[in-house]
RNA sequence: GGGGUCGUAGUUCAGUUGGUUAGAAUGCCGGCCUGUCACGCCGGAGGUCGCGGGUUCGAGCCCCGUCGGCCCCGCCA
């Protein structure tokens, strides 16, 4: 049999019968009856029924095929025939045909799975991971890395065509503290000095502007050292892209344009131009600057409303410059007190002292009943939108505390009462960013995006008397209350920057410690420019309705940062340290 | 750093108030079988109950610690 002639297994339909083929592959599954024996072969493509039949073929096939056993890897030669119609599987891509053998050669023998390769495998996650290469044999998974490849292509050919060129930027670089935890890499050359790994390539973009490339983009792998999730890694993938010359509507239509090509194949339609909304709005109407947009339940401020209530949480709430604010639920005979309780102990979760509900029925009943009079309970109604038969929950405190625990109460509620449609796609942009952020723990201000992110033109004059109220031109993009990515203008103007820095506390002369090539570089002509950075791996996890990022990326890590195949991170040699003049020190306490 | 949850044949799980020989399904091995595709039938092998300590006459079960998977908060955008 030929080395190199195949023919992918997945692909063989009604058409081919009639046609010798040789298929490679694993072994999915023997069934065997004796004389007669089924082989399901997999490839990369699928799986096709093959059989070897002792009256069409001789016994020393048939013995071959007996030795055969589950992902044992074969090569099988034989013809395409077209299946008696009760012999037909309606539930295989490849159930019309199957694959009469002429010839069965073993190319390798394989040990017994530790889990069954099947579509629906049952085996716990932990195992998988060991044993990854067995995993990613699986339809789905395969799939996954299918459907991956594919819009990388896309992306490629996207930007390409209008005009972009992909660089790649360094994996050593320089450590800028701002931000996530550096993955440091020592130096063998400079003893005690360290490069860092790229959160992103933010600086270098930059700087591919003032080179004049005009424009950038990169599949870029980006590197944090901070705390992992089902939607988070150590090293994860960036569509990353910088342009010169152009504005927020430049970006916006690009970005549309690209989604518009790389989500309709995967059934999620995207039309454009997307809706676009104030990060206040978003704040306001759902508490949360990524809106699910795909149904209501939004949050309604309660602060006047609440007025002629003494219940001492919101008074001080108020008092101390906080807020009131609740969301209605329907169907309020849908909520015991159990599960008021848990939705209580969830609220908390987000820093809530404390959930107040109100069932608006004959007879109102609430955790706050005995400071409720017909006429506040009215007024509450009316503020809240509420109907009969609706409950109320109802959180004072912060804003943020008070934004993040309805935020995070809505999203819940939507999903366990239903109210998020199946098969709906919301593209969003949320635009109008604040610039900076109070950071309570420095006692400062704080760059919400990054240090180089251009303030409104509209705000420049605030940013020295009301840092707070200056608005960045800054924006993210979101897909049903996920974050795909998020840019901004950048500043180009060396005077700007500095008293950017100087809002951020930032000095002088750390400025130049840290950025100072940045710095240089603008001294020399920066032409206006901005981007955006887009996560590929969520992109793909919700094309491929992944429930994980785990499931789109080949070789991923566990939540505890260790890769369970490798058993990376690992111990080095006393030798490697000493080269790097590296001493280990106990861990603190 | 914190909270929750899980850990028992290869795998997925059951295992009563602490009780004598830890079960099931599936997979695996052997035999039979010419139309299966969750093949069927007969037979068989397979256990450090995550690990370490403790309580007890006796621990899979109770207590303490520890390791690991997953989810969440903090962290991260």
């Amino acid at each position: 049999m030929s080395q190199t002639e195949r023919t992918a297994a997945g692909t063989l339909r009604a058409e081919h019968a009639g046609t010798e083929v040789v298929l490679a592959g694993w072994v999915q599954k023997r069934r065997d009856f004796g004389e007669l024996i089924f082989v399901d072969l997999r490839d990369r493509s699928g799986v096709a029924q093959v059989v070897v039949d002792l009256e069409q073929t001789d016994a020393s096939v048939v013995a071959a095929a007996k030795d055969v056993r589950s992902e044992f890897v074969v090569r099988i030669r034989g013809k395409v025939v077209e299946r008696s119609t009760e012999a037909k599987n309606p539930k295989m891509a490849t159930g019309e045909i199957e694959v009469v053998a002429s010839a069965v050669e073993i190319l390798a023998k394989a040990d017994t799975p530790p889990f069954t390769i099947e579509d629906e495998t049952n085996a716990s996650e932990e195992l998988r991971l060991k044993y990854r290469y067995l995993d990613i044999r699986r339809q789905p998974l395969t799939k996954n890395f299918i459907l991956r490849d594919k819009v990388a292509w896309q992306v490629r050919d996207y930007f390409h065509r209008n005009d972009f060129l992909e660089v790649e930027t360094p994996i050593l670089t320089k450590s800028t503290p701002e931000g996530a935890r550096d993955f440091l890499v020592p130096s063998r050359v400079h003893h005690g000095e360290f490069y860092a790994l790229p959160q992103s390539p933010q600086l270098f973009k930059q700087l591919l502007m003032v080179a004049g490339l005009e424009r950038y983009y990169q599949i870029a792998r980006c590197f944090r050292d901070e705390a992992l999730r089902s939607d988070r890694q150590l090293e994860f993938t960036q569509i990353d892209v910088e342009a010169s010359f152009i504005d927020e509507e430049f970006i916006y239509a690009l970005i549309e344009g690209l989604f518009a090509e790389i989500f309709p194949p995967a059934g999620i339609p995207a039309p454009t131009p997307f809706p676009r909304m104030t990060w206040q709005e978003a704040m306001d109407r759902f508490g949360i600057d990524r809106p699910d947009t795909r149904f209501g339940m939004e949050i309604s401020d309660l602060s006047s409303a609440v007025d002629a209530i003494d219940f001492a949480p919101f008074k001080s709430a108020l008092a101390e410059g906080g807020m009131v604010r609740g969301i209605v639920a329907p169907n309020a005979a849908n909520f015991s007190r159990k599960r008021i309780d848990e939705l209580t102990e969830y609220a908390k979760v987000f820093g809530a002292t404390g959930l107040v509900w109100v069932k608006f029925d004959a007879e109102t009943g609430s955790s706050i009943k005995k400071f409720l009079t017909p006429s506040s309970i009215e007024s509450l109604q009316n503020a809240l939108h509420a109907e009969q038969g609706n409950i109320a929950f109802i959180v004072a405190g912060k804003p943020n505390v008070v934004c993040d625990a309805l935020a995070n109460l809505r999203l819940r509620l939507g999903r366990e009462e239903k109210l998020i449609p199946d098969d709906s796609w919301n593209f969003l942009w949320v635009v109008d960013f604040p610039l900076l952020e109070w950071d309570e723990e420095g006692k400062r201000w704080a760059a919400r995006h990054h240090p180089f992110t251009s303030p409104k033109a509209t705000d420049v004059a605030k940013l020295e008397s009301d840092p707070g109220a200056v608005n960045a031109r800054a924006y993210d993009v979101v897909l049903n209350g996920l974050e795909l990515g998020g840019g901004s203008i950048r500043i180009n103007d060396t005077n700007l920057q500095s008293r950017m820095f100087e809002a951020l506390g930032i000095g002088a002369e750390e400025a130049k410690s840290r950025f100072g090539f940045l710095l240089d570089a603008f001294r020399f002509g920066a032409p206006p420019h901005g981007g955006i950075a887009l996560g590929l791996d969520r992109m793909v996890m919700l094309m491929s309705r992944s429930q994980s990022i785990r499931d789109v990326i080949a070789f991923p890590k566990t939540t505890r940062a260790q890769c369970l195949m490798t058993e990376a991170p690992s111990h080095v040699d006393d030798a490697q340290l000493r080269e790097l003049g590296i001493q280990l020190r106990a861990k603190p306490e």
